[in-house]
DNA sequence: ATCGGTTGCTAAATCGGGTTAGCATCTCCA
DNA sequence: TGGAGATGCTAACCCGATTTAGCAACCGAT
């Protein structure tokens, strides 16, 4: 086994050896009990077992002076359960995305006295498999399988029958369902929608799909349910699109093509829906470039909330994608064995960060 | 009759209750031989224990037959090594710095047949007293203790005669020495000078620290180091910087600041030296807003190589944090017993990404 | 026949805590 | 005086693997 080469160096270690970890039978030697009578003390089942309050208070005050802490590694063994659980995403590394997502479901584990082990499949189906088998060897007692980007992703085998909570992902059709955590795409692109209808916008142009409903990437659960949520608004309000542009990918260099070409054709003014703030920053240059100003000749509302949101001139309006709140409920779910037990999909609100793209129609 | 135990396996097999997991007693039974002899047949050590080859080759082929996976907690509590390291990091989410980070640690970590644990302190040492003691009590073989923007860190107590890597991280150098891994950050210092003076500019104004070597935020290694290479190199060439601005935080709003004063200043082309990308963000909009052009009328210069550098027009010519490399140094030498042993400090080198935003001086 | 040396394997202890059946001892009341 | 019941605690097994001392059985040489 290769990772026994850390154990070696306790070993031969000179002077310097680290003391050894008190054990529940040295504070039972300590406080003259036995280990059992320690065991139940300590797990709090003193009473139910009735041992007295006086050696109670002895093992708690050993306990407590020897700076006893369990060795978890026994109790996992014995116990089935680890205070575990495994957090399995595509990619960890973009952007702040999977950090944010994370630090939410390392936050619901600190509160609930668990420890997240992490692992990166880099969409590698065979590489998740090996991850899910990792963990499943330490025992975890949950596993939560993130996506990066929202899209469609099938369960593990191996973790079938166990608790898994999707997060950002929603399984396959076709496939056996499952719990899912993921932000509220679909109403996120009504409310977009609504927000430029309210401001008196009446030309709004697409930057990143449309104009049709199948005019975005299909591997993208995001673009299709924001697309869909802008649609239906606007055509709930008699209207359709003056124009969409499909990206292939959702980077600041696509969107300032779209925005490049849009301008070109004759557009000067209007609104835009940018797909995500990376296409947004897109459209801000070419705007820039162009002469054009915001929001005096465009109003831009976006979606994620990307740091470049606020670092933009100005700030950008945009509904951001929870990924702290959606990391939390994730870990919540997995916990709550009510919850866990009923597949299901919980959607969790994109709220609007309101800041300075978006102008009334024809106040400036 | 070396498959009744599979025979059993299949009879419940109807019943929708998870299959219990095959032991190595399962396996040992199956084989018709001992759990000694099946653990060393399993451990390579058959041969070395004097196994006979058949018995060996059945054992193995029972084991895989009946997917026998070794349940590691158990291991761990004999063994006293787990196949496990701790990572604990200050921040998690910020942009993709932890991110790749960890991924390079993650990438590390799978190398060997390691499985990562994460945490975050959020800066606060008591918080990472008791992230760490939740790792040793799950028997962590080492600990990575990392920060995500250099500066100095304890190691938290803990911990000591442990298995520690500091990672973007020196220790205070009033306490005892241990294992770093960080940027070269003075390096690179040197190097961005030198950039800008091999293009011939000889106005090199510094936008996060300086003029002065003390002119820099306190606590950022980072910028002291970055600092101390860019004046030690100017100096050299009988120069020092035509100006410098230290900026409290360094994000696009205070990139911004200082620019915007330096080109009200006066300054109407010339050289930057930004502190990190952020604050070169910040410059590109002072220097758009104010009409001027890059690299026609300012070369800048950067460090960081955040996700920004390729996305601006033209793309930012930077020195990249290597942060995978990071990750993945910092594993490898917790795990290599002779390197962990000695303390030091790893100085990894940041990469030149040479990009547009630099052009020889009076050329354009 | 006996002894020493191989060969091939296993019993049993171990890691550290969790769990349960049940054993003394004492009290109280009939 | 004896039986029921409460009180206080512990022995002993369990989780699943690793590790070591050592035991049969057999072989060949004396």
């Amino acid at each position: 086994m290769p990772y026994d080469a850390l154990a070696k160096i306790g070993q031969d270690g000179e002077a310097p050896m680290a003391a050894k970890r008190i054990t529940l039978a040295d504070v039972a030697r300590a406080a003259d009990v036995s280990r059992s009578t320690a065991s139940l003390v300590l797990s709090d089942r003193g009473d139910e077992l009735r041992i007295s309050e006086a050696s109670q208070q002895r093992v708690r005050q050993v306990a407590t002076e020897l700076g006893y802490r369990p060795n978890m590694v026994s109790a996992s063994l014995r116990k089935g359960t680890s205070g575990t659980i495994g957090f399995i995403s595509d990619t960890v590394a973009t952007s702040q995305l999977a950090g944010d997502m994370i630090k939410g479901a390392l936050e619901g584990a600190r509160k609930h006295g668990y420890m997240l082990f992490i692992g990166e499949s880099e969409g590698d189906e065979s590489q998740q498999e090996r991850l899910v088998e990792a963990m499943l060897d330490r025992q975890v007692d949950g596993l939560i399988v993130a996506s990066m980007f929202t899209r469609e992703r099938s369960v593990p085998s191996a973790a079938a029958e166990r608790n898994v909570v999707l997060l950002n992902t929603v399984p396959p059709p076709d496939e056996a369902p499952v719990r899912a955590v993921i932000p509220d795409e679909y109403a996120a692109g009504r409310a977009a929608a609504r927000l430029l209808l309210d401001a008196g916008h009446r030309q709004i142009h697409l930057i990143g799909g449309g104009p049709g409903r199948d005019d975005v990437a299909q591997d993208s659960v995001a673009g299709k349910e924001r697309l869909a949520g802008i649609l239906d608004e606007l055509t709930s309000a008699g209207l359709s699109p003056a124009s969409g542009a499909e990206c292939r990918i959702w980077l600041p260099s696509e969107g300032w093509r779209a925005t490049s070409a849009l301008i070109a054709s004759g557009v000067a003014r209007g609104a835009l829906i940018t797909f995500n703030d990376r296409l947004a920053f897109g459209a801000y240059q070419a705007i820039g470039e162009a002469g054009a100003t915001i929001p005096g000749d465009f109003s831009i509302v976006s979606f994620d909330d990307h740091q470049l949101a606020s670092w933009l001139h100005p700030n950008l309006t945009t509904f951001a994608i929870p990924h702290h709140e959606l990391g939390l409920r994730a870990l919540e779910t997995l916990l709550d064995p009510a919850t866990i037990a009923r597949p299901g999909i919980d959607r969790i609100t994109m709220p609007l960060r309101r800041r300075g793209s978006v102008a009334e129609f024809g106040t400036i």
